[in-house]
DNA sequence: CGCATAACGTTATAACATTACATAAATATG
DNA sequence: CATATTTATGTAATGTTATAACGTTATGCG
């Protein structure tokens, strides 16, 4: 089981993660002979900025505060496919958002687990959630091909918060 | 376990399924002393026309067609609102598509299998599902409100032509 | 009946995403 | 190294999904 639930909801030192993330892409990137471009790589400095999911908006907005020139939709919307296509980032489609993913290079199925106080998210490759979910499919005679887990509820931090 | 896989995908009599649901809809909105008023009538008997999930645009479009008036979106939403609500139907966040739900009346966590072939979609509730879920969540301390549990791939059908 | 609430009608707009086509940058090839 | 090819980006327009805001009608209740 490989989770960054231990560290995603928590106070830490988000600068390593962000700088780890970051450095795994650029050798996986060369890895895999395709380009971390000017634009992919400020797009996914953007999605680990923290642990909060961004929507593309968000990030268009972003960018084209720190930049001179507006970035059209179309630009980031590359860069996510990019980012998506090389297992960099996911979607969230409950959220209309997207995270880095913490794992790349590990081709996973994986559970989003989303905070709906706190709005941090945080991945966790489970092989129970997978089994199950094949199990369920085989008693079906369905073939899977993807799946999407996305779970929401109180994170640690802010369950205790709530508790008052 | 509670599936409509067996039916979901094959040949069946679908008007039965569909007057079932209807039946079922209607005596558990009397049960819960809401109305089920004829937009809301019309648009869970239109879900339940296929094992299609229906995007809320179709549905605008078919009802248009079937009366006079032009039906305009806020009216159509508001009635998925009241579905969604009441457990008569489902939002599938990866299709941007509902369903009507096949076992309303049973609070229940659950997945959806969606062929990428035909596009019918099969919902099961699947118990070792939400206990993997749960299990995952326990060990980040997580406290779980809701999941979405969204699984592509071929149904038996599509799948036994898929493998000429 | 008269009032309160729930449901619906209508217009406009917000939020998310893609198409289509032009330009530029990187890479491959002779 | 010139140039052809591919890959990436710029830009305008539009498509798709969903909601806000506000007025009107229908329903149920004292």
């Amino acid at each position: 089981m490989l989770s960054n639930s231990r560290v995603a909801y928590r106070e830490h030192n988000h600068l390593r993660c962000q700088n780890a993330a970051m450095q795994r892409a650029r050798s996986l990137c060369e890895q895999h002979k395709v380009r971390l471009t000017p634009i992919r790589e400020n797009v996914l400095r953007l999605l680990w900025q923290s642990h909060r999911p961004l929507g593309a908006y968000e990030i268009i907005e972003q960018l084209s505060d720190a930049g001179e020139k507006s970035v059209k939709p179309p630009t980031v919307y590359r860069a996510i496919d990019f980012l998506l296509e090389q297992g960099l980032a996911h979607r969230l489609a409950t959220l209309n958002a997207y995270i880095g993913c913490p794992f790349p290079g590990n081709p996973h199925r994986f559970a989003v687990f989303v905070c709906q106080a706190c709005g941090s998210a945080a991945e966790s490759s489970f092989e129970a959630i997978d089994n199950a979910i094949g199990a369920a499919a085989a008693r079906a005679d369905f073939e899977v091909h993807g799946q999407a887990v996305e779970v929401t509820g109180l994170c640690p931090q802010c369950r205790g918060k709530a508790d008052d």
